[in-house]
DNA sequence: CTGCTTGCAAAGCGTTTGCATTGAT
DNA sequence: ATCAATGCAAACGCTTTGCAAGCAG
């Protein structure tokens, strides 16, 4: 049965790299989380669990979470965040632009479609945002 | 006829603020360039017309225009990117994670099935943001 | 004249790197 | 015992800010 924790230790393996507690606890942290998620908010999510690891050691982890495929990285607004690759369903987001309110969201036909203007461009689709804002039910009736 | 400078004057005129010739620079090196511009591209075309204007007014003046609703944004790879945003069609971006290389299309049947996906959840769509990660044709072969 | 705007340099901020020490194997 | 990993602090690159001088209105 594979799991991250296997890829990763294999990954470690390969490259003579190690296993070690700091590394254990940023998969952990990382894995429990949804979505995308800032690296300052893993950071925090880390030094509950072991307030000495320091933020370097962060980077340093996340890049090879990057590179063992186990994570994908995003740079929106200055900021980075960090998403689950393995295993996980992928959905969309529709957000109420007045309350807030998110629903999650799957449409195979937007994906197919993706797929072709990919192709149209000669690119190879890794992964992508959609964010539709709209004003929700309740919302439109106030 | 309402153009970009118009607009521009007026926001500063609504604001107390001031139409001088770095802003004028700016605006006219940025309106010559199409889809998105680096903010270091800006600075090197705007400095061949004028070479005294400086970093710090070009970022300031930028901000004017997103203010202002004439330019829009983005951050990719730790790299700050401006588009025009007036009298331009509505589009979506396929970005190269590797080189970050962006590209810009249009989808009617993606928008299509966007505003089904709003319907279902009884929202009404005001605008969206989508955004397609992959690799180019040149990252591929490297 | 007034006070917004400028260019410069310094400060900020998130991320990366160098280094001596620690620790996994 | 070896050599990778760590935490710290300094360095880094891009962006923002403080300031005195310069100009638009």
């Amino acid at each position: 049965m594979v799991n991250e924790f296997d890829i990763f230790k294999d990954f470690l393996k390969e490259r003579n790299l190690r296993w070690t507690p700091q590394r254990k606890v940023i998969l952990e942290v990382f894995l429990n989380q949804e979505g995308h998620i800032h690296i300052e908010d893993l950071l925090h999510r880390v030094k509950i669990q072991d307030p000495t690891v320091g933020i370097a050691t962060l980077y340093r982890t996340m890049k090879l979470l990057v590179d063992s495929s186990l994570a994908d990285m995003h740079t929106f607004n200055e900021k980075t965040t960090y998403e689950r690759l393995f295993q996980v369903r992928h959905h969309d987001h529709l957000i109420c632009k007045i309350c807030g309110k998110m629903v999650e969201f799957e449409h195979p036909l937007i994906e197919k479609y993706q797929l072709e203007v990919c192709e149209r461009h000669g690119f190879t689709l890794k992964s992508h945002r959609m964010e539709l804002f709209g004003i929700c039910k309740e919302c439109n009736k106030v």
